[in-house]
DNA sequence: AAAAACTGCGCAAACGTTTACAGCTGATTT
DNA sequence: AAATCAGCTGTAAACGTTTGCGCAGTTTTT
């Protein structure tokens, strides 16, 4: 089951020509006569030549194309990370290759190997929740191949980072809550050793302290898995709701466990937003259909694919290394539904 | 911005032997002797060889990667199938490339050409509602490249195709509207043209028949952005809304859809399920929590994306041209919740 | 009229790998 | 002592493409 594709040989052939001159003619090349140009031009149409981007990577070492990891692509976030970041990939001539660690570090270790050895000529890394050692980047990188990190980003390369306001995010949401009436929040996130889910927690205890409430350890709960496993999420919230006082409302760090908070408090029958608040971050576009609506925090992700891909571009492409790299941080929107309002305004 | 690899030829010049010699030893081959073996060995992880897989694919003419063209990843049905695809692809040592034709067909072109010339072993296909011209497909097919399409397939190939019981999926799903005192049911769809689109038609208008009523060709509205925009679908519902008489139910045949009716319903705060019931085509899992639970006709995706991938390496790995082409056909499950039904048992 | 410059094209090497074939040892068989 | 053989390793070609160099033939400059 081989598949014959036409290549630059089969046009010399045709035309009694060399290959060099095929390939100069085919690339405009000054050398060429226009009469030759319009002969081979006219035979590769006619033959329907595509060029080879395979010998053309071995050749250039370069694939034009740039690897994108990221835990899962079945997240709302991701999804239009990934939309982001292609549409200004393939407007600059770049494929992109996708691929998925689920959240495990060795899988992120396979991907990026796979990736390197793949010659992709950068990479856009989501880092998983599963990686607190980050020397397989380091040393890609150190080897010269251009990285961006985005949403989950590290400080241990000195690379660009795309990410939002994390602190901001939460502590905006926070004070939401509070004004809103709310006295005894509870939190509820996936990898504490995550900058992000740091930052979050940061902002949250933040607006906290700036009420006058004193932030309590034992309102945030981790749930190691992420959402993945509902039994998890069930697991916290009980947690959650066994605690005296009981708390009256709970931040997601995540979609999943947004989401999956939602259908704890469904199903143990719980009024949200009367008896818990709920509101947590979230991509989807269903959370407004929800029962109750719900009020999310809502990240930028198209626009973070195309700024992550625009600067991994802008690395690749530079003629000398690049130094001085930016950390570009972008702004959340806190999308205000009925989950988080206890009274009806 | 250079990524040196470490090649076969570094091996052999720092042990001062040829490089087939390397090559052969790193494939165990009898001729080597075990020293030679254990030094070349030794060496290539010492220098952490990885074989460059580009060189590979040139040398023969294929690269161990499967392309994917979708519709479109930002969707629970088609992310859940790439989760299968990918789950056997690496299984089998398979990379995966995944395009989203944003069911343009031009841009389905576009992909197709670039995955056929990046030498993809196989391609997995669900056709774009933008397609009504299969020839870019068959062109590939007729010079040897492996197809098998998944979920939205055409009868112009002959090559394997996997879907679900369409038919029976909407057949089962008005029954179930009609046995539950539903009598004016209104369809909406996307691409009439697509054969699912035909197939979940077919099995509505079946199902009324069954029951004694005559199908009304103007309770079935086209949408042919498939719900990307919303204006469509309000407008086709609002069209619905102002029937004389009014239906009383509504199935919506592709995800988007689905959830755009009910968002044009809660706006217009028409009561589902009492005074429309809804039901609809849905992987995402977000349905059980929305307001009201919706009945959802549930596609198993990953399953799909399973036996997809795994006819394709099928075909690929086979000695002798594949003439015998299957179709597989998968159940579809019917979740009944809250928005279907009438009154509470 | 000789030298220089230009035009248009082909040769061959390179990218990293595999593999058919040939070649070189030393040992065993005639 | 010659012939055969086994065991191991090297040479070179191939995959498709680009590109530095060189070589004709023509035109321009001296």
């Amino acid at each position: 089951m081989k598949f014959e594709a036409v290549t630059i040989k089969d046009i010399a052939k045709e035309l009694g020509i060399s290959t060099s001159t095929v390939s100069r003619a085919l690339r405009d090349s000054y050398e060429i006569s226009p009469e030759t140009k319009k002969l081979v031009i006219e035979c590769a149409e006619r033959l329907d030549y595509r060029p080879n981007p395979i010998a053309l990577s071995l050749k250039e070492k370069r694939s034009r194309s740039i690897g994108v990891v990221v835990c899962e692509i079945a997240n709302s976030f991701f999804s239009q990370a990934i939309n982001g970041i292609e549409s200004i990939a393939y407007s600059k001539g770049y494929n992109v290759i996708i691929s998925q660690s689920n959240e495990s570090f060795e899988r992120e270790v396979t991907d990026l190997n796979y990736l390197a050895s793949r010659s992709v000529d950068g990479l856009l890394i989501s880092i998983s929740s599963g990686t607190t050692n980050m020397e397989h980047f380091q040393k890609l990188h150190s080897r010269g191949l251009p990285i961006v990190f985005f949403d989950r980003v590290t400080e241990e390369l000195n690379t660009h980072r795309v990410v939002v306001d994390n602190f901001k995010s939460t502590y905006e949401a926070t004070l939401h809550l509070i004004n809103g009436g709310y006295k005894r929040i509870a939190c509820i996130l996936n990898a504490p050793h995550l900058s992000i889910a740091q930052e979050r927690i940061a902002g949250y205890k933040a607006a906290l302290k700036e009420k006058g409430f004193e932030p309590d350890e034992s309102l945030i709960k981790t749930c190691q898995q992420g959402g993945a496993l509902h039994q998890e999420v069930e697991k916290a919230v009980n947690e959650i709701l066994k605690m005296k006082p009981r708390p009256d409302a709970i931040i997601g760090l995540s979609d999943k466990l947004t989401t999956g908070c939602l259908r704890v408090l469904q199903a143990k029958k719980i009024k949200v937003p009367e008896e818990m608040g709920l509101l947590g971050f979230s991509n989807s576009d269903l959370t407004e259909l929800l029962d109750p609506p719900l009020t999310i925090i809502r990240q930028p992700a198209f626009e973070m694919g195309e700024i992550s891909t625009q600067l991994l571009i802008d690395i690749i492409e530079s003629k000398r290394p690049t130094r001085d790299y930016t950390k570009r941080t972008l702004e959340t929107e806190l999308i205000v539904r009925r989950s988080s309002q206890k009274k009806v305004k």
